[in-house]
DNA sequence: CGTCTCCTTCGACGACTCTCGTACCATGGG
DNA sequence: CCCATGGTACGAGAGTCGTCGAAGGAGACG
């Protein structure tokens, strides 16, 4: 009906409108922050039923929506199920050594948050 | 008076207690991305009053003191002005390049954003 | 067709953020 | 001692964010 098409098409904005801003508040929310991290150790998409999030459905599309808009992440539709794929390239044609590093700080404080709360 | 001294000490997080979560927030917003900028651009320490940004005075010292509590920056008091430094060692210890990525990015996306609003 | 699964939309709520103006404190110089 | 300067505290207002539940659409599969 409108132009915001809800059926087929997912709007994804292109690599010049990503916005580091954008990138960092989206990387700031621990649920979407998990996301990222496990979708990097996987190898190629996931479907947004594979993750496990402490949060509802609802909240859930919320997420993967920011996660889009900002330019962090590509989604299709794949029959009933919506798959999901970082944005390397784009992001490290942008910004060069962002996402790694990022990455890895993800991985390195959660190890290291791990590692506090067990007392190991 | 009451154990908030407003005079002399300021509270920064222990290394240990930095989280990516915050400082990714921390930058996420354009004048504290700018001040980190100009921080990281500039030999050491700087005072709040050298910055030039499009907000109040007050406006000023809530955003250093995200910057401040979130691990970004370091600061005291020297006389009447407070000086300012990114915790370079501390973040590179944690989460080490993310902040020399976050940094090239942004002064990518700024020369990159320059470059469109002039059409050169 | 019926139904199941997956995901979306909508409205709502509380919390937090950014911003400001005004009043204020602390240091330093005349 | 008075005042100028640099920064803070305290509301307060507008906006955004994260969260939820209820209702519903789109494919797949019997």
């Amino acid at each position: 009906m409108t132009d915001r098409d809800t059926s087929r098409t997912l709007a994804h904005p292109e690599a010049a409108e990503i916005r580091l801003e954008g990138v960092l508040h989206a990387l700031s929310d621990p649920v979407r922050l998990s996301i990222v991290l496990d979708l990097a150790g996987s190898a190629d998409d996931l479907a947004c039923s594979h993750f496990d999030l402490p949060v509802t459905k609802s909240t859930t599309t919320h997420h993967f929506r920011v996660l889009r808009e900002s330019g962090v992440v590509r989604q299709a539709y794949r029959g009933t199920t919506k798959l999901n794929a970082l944005r390397r390239d784009d992001l490290e044609a942008l910004f060069p050594g962002l996402l790694d590093s990022i990455l890895t700080a993800a991985a390195a404080e959660s190890s290291r948050l791990t590692r506090v709360t067990t007392g190991a």
